[in-house]
DNA sequence: ATCTCGTAAAAAAACGTTTTACACCTTCAG
DNA sequence: CTGAAGGTGTAAAACGTTTTTTTACGAGAT
């Protein structure tokens, strides 16, 4: 059917040989045979049949893309700029959705190791330091994304989570708030502790008291979310929530809707992540925005240093990247506490509010 | 390195094409070699590599999927449907972006095909007649979705479109509008068409007159929907638009928050496509709902039911998916037509609502 | 003039399967 | 008793490449 490098090497009236050596440039070839070679290939419009090339070379031409949520529009985004990179080193590209499920990793990792892809893109589930263990095993180029696993030698790429919760936090405090509610993503992943750890830290730095209280877990899922906003908004005086993940702010979104709270005169919300609907929506949703495209861009380039110099191993790359706070509607200032809109009285509560430090007051004067 | 079949020959002490028959069940095999095959496979950790085997029978075990816009979220729905399929069935799933670009598809068309993929399943661009000729061609298995390709003898699935924008529309008439703005997304293509026709349809029979500056057109973009958007709220006296695509409808709401218009109190708005965001914003946004996920599942079943059934090839079927109004807080009877927030004074262009017809009145009862 | 060396091309092996062709045995009908 | 038919196994070919090995041949050195 298909025209293969046989009909190419009798055409050119050589040995298929030659006509493999034209094609990959692996031995010189004298220019009049290379000439009658490429006149062939052209006439016959000759295309290599990567499946033959594959067994041979023992690898698909093929890079693995595991993504945990494909509901969540931020990898979708880093899927984009994986695409991008995959596609200009014609690679094809197969894009797998753990779900958040270990046991669905594993099975993926197993099952595109024993398929020869070249290499892998992971944003792992909390479980990634067993499931990608066999990739490393076997040598096959790796790169972490989004999550990070300590101590794991090779190529990661992630955000600034840390940095990002920090500037979220203190936004909200330099605003006035000093109760403020933080929704959390599913646990046992990097970027969520890191979150957490810039939350706290903004916290600590200004005076204020950590209340574990007003850290609400949840599972980065719609409806965790939003239990968790609900849990926050009854139970807690909180004036503020900062969501640390794409998914659970629309829960709060749909807490605070369906409670009737409004925002940002009752509550104000940041999220982490921004999206197409994040500034078109009333109010404009403050957010924490990371460079998806970025790093799935960045992550690709990282994979193809590996696959195209395959003499000697580059060295492992830890990338981080920055994150920024972009300022919309959805944060104000507070209202007077005793006008907290919250099913529960809040009195006994908010004795922390005299806990007003220096430092705090000298932050609110540099915020404006 | 891997264990192969003929490890595992060795070991049964048989031939390879013994162990072959065993895994594939191609012919029968003695109830004792069997035995032996099967154990030798299961100490040995046996996995067949699939690149010999494609080879072999000159197809990856891989389907295609062909999507055109990656941030638009009813695809990523789709995909989600289609990957539950492939995994199902033990297949590879590569996904490209076209991004609405015929020469982009042409060209992953002719890459997937040479990479020998199983079938495709695509929503086409705008030239999809053409694009996909090649694999019709060659009698690849192919499942067109979304968008219907009249004529093209091969597995369809597409949503009630018309019928959905005849609901939207309808629901828009109902509560009062008569004049209402039609965003109009990427022309060519089946879906937007028969959304137009459902439009039209439901004007027409209501006995309003149609106007066809009251229709946009746009590109299936966020900046297009902005655009057209303000187009209308500037240019005419439109009390209610109706986005007929998802990202358009993002646009409309940056437009509506731009020029400061308050929905549904000046203007109402109803979106195609549902999404996460659509029920918690506020307002809660009107829809018309499509089954995505289910799009991509049954595109998929289609598929594979051509890839696993060798002998006859199926008829091709065309499969068409209720559409439903999803009414939410974005749509609301019109304010006095004196009072629309409109840069414009529309005074002349309103003399329409004066051919108000038996038919009309009678929906209206309907209606509620 | 013979030997070595280097280069360029061809021939053949290899990758891991599936499938075809063939060999052997048994059974059964004529 | 013989020939055909059917069942069960193996050897070998085939898929389309890349890579290793072999061959051919001319130039330069001894």
């Amino acid at each position: 059917m298909a025209v293969t490098i046989k009909d190419v090497a009798k055409r050119a009236g050589v040995s298929i040989a030659t006509v493999s050596n034209v094609i990959n440039g692996s031995r010189h070839v004298s220019a009049e045979l290379e000439e009658k070679v490429r006149r062939a290939i052209a006439e016959l419009g000759y295309q290599p049949n990567p499946l033959g090339r594959a067994l041979r070379k023992g690898e698909a031409y093929t890079v693995a893309l595991l993504l945990p949520d494909r509901s969540n529009s931020f990898f979708a985004q880093v899927a984009w700029g994986v695409e991008e990179q995959v596609r200009r080193y014609g690679y094809a590209l197969i894009t797998c959705n753990t779900d958040e499920d270990p046991e669905l990793e594993a099975f993926y990792v197993s099952s595109l190791l024993n398929r020869r892809v070249a290499g892998f893109i992971v944003a792992p589930t909390s479980l990634g330091r067993e499931t990608l263990a066999p990739i490393v095993h076997q040598r096959v180029p790796l790169v972490v994304v989004d999550r990070v696993i300590d101590g794991l030698p090779v190529d990661q790429v992630f955000s600034d989570n840390e940095g990002g919760a920090y500037l979220a936090t203190q936004h909200l405090i330099r605003l006035g708030h000093r109760r403020i509610g933080l929704l959390v993503g599913i646990s046992g992943i990097s970027s969520i502790q890191d979150r957490i750890r810039g939350y706290k830290r903004a916290i600590e730095e200004s005076g204020l008291t950590l209340d574990e209280r007003l850290i609400a877990p949840g599972c980065s899922q719609i409806e965790e979310g939003a239990a968790a906003a609900e849990y926050l908004l009854a139970r807690s005086d909180a004036t503020a929530i900062f969501s640390t993940n794409n998914m659970m702010t629309l829960g709060a979104l749909r807490s605070l809707k369906k409670l009737g709270i409004k925002c940002p005169d009752d509550v104000s919300l940041v999220g982490f992540d921004d999206s197409e609907w994040a500034s078109v929506i009333t109010p404009g949703l403050t957010v924490v925005a990371q460079q998806a495209y970025e790093m799935g861009f960045l992550a690709g380039a990282l994979l193809f240093r590996r696959l195209t110099r395959k003499q000697e191993a580059p060295k492992p790359r830890t990338i981080k990247l920055r994150t920024t706070l972009i300022t919309r509607e959805s944060t104000a200032k507070p209202r007077k506490v005793s006008e907290v809109a919250s099913g529960e009285a809040p009195a006994g509560q908010t004795t922390e509010l005299g806990l007003a430090s220096p430092v705090k007051s000298r932050r609110f004067r540099e915020g404006g």
